[in-house]
DNA sequence: GTAGCAGGTTGCAACTCGCAACCCAGCCCG
DNA sequence: CGGGCTGGGTTGCGAGTTGCAACCTGCTAC
């Protein structure tokens, strides 16, 4: 069956990942940060089909989270670039690496160091803060509908919230 | 065609994609973060289809990212839990969802607020931070080759480099 | 003028997802 | 103590995607 989509779910993750949450998506967001540009280098990196490649990079463009400019620089045909959209993913990209390098390649095996460039430093691990700065735990936060919200059938984030969440006893 | 896994990809996002990129794997998570438990609280909560959970349950209880404690309260007999692993994919989820509220949902339509449980303030957008706490953005990061790296074939984060980023030119 | 390459498109086969129906083990109730 | 209800799945099927490889196209180079 098709997959299902996300549009009518009321947390924005589910948006989120309407947009980017495909397979090979955020991997080609990853290789634009990185550097990559042509179909090719991305196909090659990849070892994506290309026409899935060809596809993710449609749909990627139809959500503005890419562009393809038509520039050509003897090599290269198109140039597709991140646009600000895709450029503001880069707290989830740091997130999703820093949590493989934790738990997934273990300390001390990260394959690839992201560094403050003034000092050569690596970056802090990514956190939660609160407007003072103060890094904030699972039990320091709460959530609560905001504007947006509606109680829409199919989406409800109930049930007996832990110790840590919850929607607005009422 | 079985979708290719990412297993042997250098960098850590594709592990971490490998392991919870998954379409429904990160909305289960995120609904254990938001207080769900139970297999049926789950599958009503996200519309998945029960043998699709069923199999995303195994998957991240192999990973380590979630746990299935046998504890029975009433209504329901087992209990879902996120683990430390689990848990740790906060900054993850907290990166996505403000990146949908920006761009999908747009500024003012946030359906669900975090907020600093201390003050009720919402929480920061997410950022690279430095060591010494500056926000970090495209332009001040350099990426490189950490103790982990292997420039293994169908990996090379090469291309033509922009000015954000390189991998250590020789 | 033809070889080569970037950038796709097309067809087929294998694999997965979604749906609905079925199963089973505890309880709750009479 | 037998039947129904509920939680938590499993099974089968058909539609939709993915992966692979082959083919096409518009340029440039030789």
């Amino acid at each position: 069956m098709a997959r299902k989509r996300f549009e009518n779910f009321c947390c924005s993750t589910a948006q989120t990942l309407d947009q980017i949450g495909d397979w090979w998506s955020l991997l080609i967001v990853r290789d634009l940060f990185a550097g990559a540009r042509s179909f090719t280098a991305l196909a090659d990196n990849l070892g994506v089909a290309r026409n899935i490649l060809t596809d993710r990079l449609k749909r990627l463009t139809e959500h503005g989270v890419i562009e393809k400019a038509p520039a050509r620089s003897a090599d290269e045909r198109f140039a597709y670039r991140l646009t600000e959209k895709g450029r503001d993913l880069l707290p989830v990209m740091i997130a999703l690496m820093q949590w493989g390098d934790k738990w997934v390649r273990g300390p001390g095996c990260e394959p690839l160091l992201v560094v403050d460039a003034r000092d050569g430093k690596p970056v802090r691990p990514m956190s939660v803060r609160a407007w003072d700065d103060r890094i904030l735990g699972l039990a320091d936060i709460r959530s609560l509908p905001g504007p947006g919200a509606q109680r829409a059938a199919g989406e409800a984030v109930s049930s007996p919230s832990p110790v840590t969440k919850d929607t607005a006893p009422a």
